[in-house]
DNA sequence: ACGTCATGCGTACAGCCGTACGCAACCATG
DNA sequence: CATGGTTGCGTACGGCTGTACGCATGACGT
């Protein structure tokens, strides 16, 4: 039904054209919308309807504000790989020696990886969606990348990759484990590893 | 356009509905077409019309061998994981002792898994799958039972399973770095593991 | 040779999707 | 208070999807 009549405000018209609202943020939130998205359906799961639906906005804004789904993508990709790498730079800093560093591997596997459920599947949803959209191969480089060098702060060059290797194993097959390891299991793992 | 009228075999109408195939393998190819599809555009591009395109098959052929889309994947993913699984239990098998255990599991990451690219892409596709298709948990978890046991012949339980974790994360990473880990970098990490 | 009936396929339907586009609403000027 | 321009949103379009359903087909028993 076309409106060619002005409608008053009050209208009970079926979409009686939402009072606009000035707020800034909107775009941070549609960007964690997606990202909850992603974790409950996965990256198949996320459309500009259903973000917009989750962010309780018009589909006119997410459209506005992301010209394209990868470009939406690519934003909450970034923005999950930041927020862990930032928790592991912070952890391998506050760690004063190497058996330290070992301890702090441990509790960011099993606290920070394990405990915190979405985590784990927002990222292996970006392993996957990386293998196809170049943009987000960007950002898993730039997060190994970051990752490693937080590592080398402890151990040399060639321990820090293959122990980035071995913690990325641990935690995968956690996750998809009925019997996920203990911290007692993936500390003796990793001691086993660097003794 | 009904045709009330019988059109003749040899019409030129729009789809001269193709002559019925007696073939029983059809099953097994639709199968096949689908792990093709997974390969190259993710579970998110398998459909029944586009597994049905690569298969050469009719529309409704697909929906009438697989009532669902996903008793399609799990067929496909079960099919994957087995031919995956039984090409490491020979690696295992042939391998006489623990060194050459070790040799065998660096030949299957650099050249099984790592050599034919689109294997791994399939393998994660499984893990993001497997986190939402209940199905698709149960292939994985078999396969990864499948794969420790293998190790077993050779290495006791616990190392069993944390080189198992070891190597899928070597695997990843190599596969999702645009710098990956040569044969002998593999190696290295190893025998470091089980030094 | 001929009927029968399980097997296999064409088609239609309803619903979701991304995106383009034009108009409404507001803010900042004058 | 007028007016222009930027920002935001409603709507429509074409295309893709899964799936149900009914009819054509041909293998097989007789």
């Amino acid at each position: 039904m076309r409106t060619l009549v002005r409608m008053p405000p009050t209208s009970t018209a079926a979409t009686p054209r939402r009072a606009r609202r000035h707020d800034p943020d909107r775009r941070d939130r549609l960007i964690d919308a997606a990202l909850a998205v992603i974790a409950e359906k996965g990256v198949a799961g996320v459309s500009h309807r259903e973000v917009a639906r989750v962010a309780d906005v018009p589909l006119g804004s997410t459209t506005y504000h992301f010209t394209s789904l990868d470009e939406l993508l690519a934003e909450a990709f970034t923005r999950h790989a930041d927020s862990v790498a930032l928790v592991f730079e912070e952890r391998m800093r506050e760690a004063p020696d190497r058996v330290a560093a070992i301890e702090s591997v441990v509790r960011h596997v099993s606290a920070d990886l394990l405990g915190a459920g979405t985590d784990i599947v927002l990222s292996v949803e970006l392993y996957v969606a990386a293998v196809r959209i170049p943009a987000l191969r960007a950002v898993t480089q730039t997060w190994m990348r970051r990752s490693r060098q937080a590592l080398e702060r402890h151990f040399d060059p060639t321990t820090a990759r293959e122990l980035d290797a071995l913690v990325e194993g641990l935690v995968l097959h956690s996750a998809l484990s009925t019997d996920p390891m203990t911290a007692e299991q993936i500390r003796a793992a990793l001691h086993r590893f660097l003794r």
